[in-house]
DNA sequence: AATTAATAAACAGAGACTCGGTTTATTAAA
DNA sequence: TTTAATAAACCGAGTCTCTGTTTATTAATT
């Protein structure tokens, strides 16, 4: 019949414009990003690029789409893995989001000044939505276990996912500006504790909302903090 | 100086475009708002309106502060009213805002489509984050209140505000997420379910993280949800 | 009259998207 | 085995919409 390209060329082609989307965005945000800049990084012609998207905010929910599917699997195998109590995949579970904080350890501040500029906003409340969306149903199973076990007690475990999002993610934005008023204050100290306390603050908030015992969640210590800052603080100026 | 024009035409004259400016974001939305709907609106020049303000996101600053400060006030009241307690002054706070919401009714289905829209993205950050900052200072003052009166029981006051607003906030997202699925599906009755449970587990929440008497908070019952819907249902057809 | 705020209107530039046309691969008839 | 038919994939110049600038004009105050 016609060209029809074994399929597997056309998804690697839109992988391609989705990669290249992708590193854009963190590297520039989704506002600053021209299709243009698609269309010279992979050096296609914007006929191409229509080809496959029909728009630009088209990209967009691909994306995200493509950043969540990227974090779901290990969270999920924590969630459902037999061996571990309700407690245990709790912190698991933060212990996997705050490593995948670190794992874009060098550029973080770079990035983190990406994420949050004006119009990269969608981006964030698009990808917010959609943990709390995906993500959501993972804690309520690991939160049911823990009734079950009886470590933790709440009347609607329905909710209590949504709930712990909630809290998580504000968490992310104040440290995120915490990190990132280390560019114009040099009050590190200040910043330090600030990142400490707020750390403390929502886990014992989420604590609490679980009915779990105080100390449940681990704390956050001065220290390896301190060593975290200053080793953040030597990458931008580079 | 010269035609200085009294400096209270010009406040007049400035306020008339962020007025027109604050109409078109709520008939829609700030993405698709531009500055011609403004010109258009009330009348003057783009170099009048240049003369005013020096870019689009300059006077979404200016319509942000505007919204702020309506809603200062009435919680700023409330939290400095000596002669309530810290419980009465949290439930006045809450009904509060739930009177926010309401005074939109009529055209409150109308507005929330508009203002969940992808391009309003950016508004809904900014309000959230200016909610944040403004009004967790008051909350903290009625936390800091509760805990000497000890009906209230947490180890940082100064975070409290920052946790519940999280929560009230995030409750607001998934309640306008739920009218706005009556666009769509008939499913009435879960609909109303889902703001009722939505609703009582996030008070819930509150409570146990500022260490409050269970049922401090008021919860929902399925009669007075009802009606609301009722009353909603039937303007958007009109 | 001189100065300067205020306005108007034409203009420039950026960027998303369109559209007619071309190439390339695949199939199937001759 | 060639050749014709077909449709996907691709190209890129052009359009359109909007923001923001510039230049010119008006009018008020001194």
């Amino acid at each position: 019949m016609s060209r029809t390209i074994k399929e597997d060329e056309y998804i690697a082609k839109r992988n391609d414009i989705l990669a290249s989307a992708q590193r854009l965005v963190y590297s520039k945000g989704y506002g600053r990003m021209t299709i243009q800049d698609i269309l010279d990084d992979i050096h296609i012609s914007s006929g191409a690029f229509y080809h496959y998207f029909d728009s630009k905010p088209a990209v967009l929910e691909a994306v995200i789409d493509r950043m969540a599917a990227a974090a779901e699997s290990p969270l999920h195998h924590i969630a459902y893995d037999p061996h571990l109590s309700a407690i245990e995949k709790l912190r698991a579970y933060f212990g996997t989001v705050e490593q995948m904080r670190v794992t874009h350890q060098d550029s973080l501040i770079e990035l983190l000044r990406v994420w949050y500029t004006d119009d990269n906003a969608i981006i964030r409340q698009k990808t917010d939505e959609a943990a709390i969306e995906r993500r959501a149903p993972l804690l309520n199973a690991i939160v049911r276990q823990g009734i079950q076990e009886d470590v933790f007690g709440l009347a609607d475990p329905d909710r209590a996912g949504e709930v712990i999002l909630a809290l998580i993610l504000r968490m992310g934005n104040a440290h995120a500006k915490l990190l990132l008023s280390l560019d114009k204050e040099i009050d590190e100290t200040g910043c330090i504790e600030g990142i400490i306390a707020t750390y403390n603050a929502y886990m014992a908030a989420i604590e609490r909302v679980l009915g779990a015992p105080e100390k449940t969640l681990s704390r956050l210590e001065a220290e390896p903090v301190r060593v975290l800052i200053a080793a953040l603080r030597a990458k931008p100026q580079a």
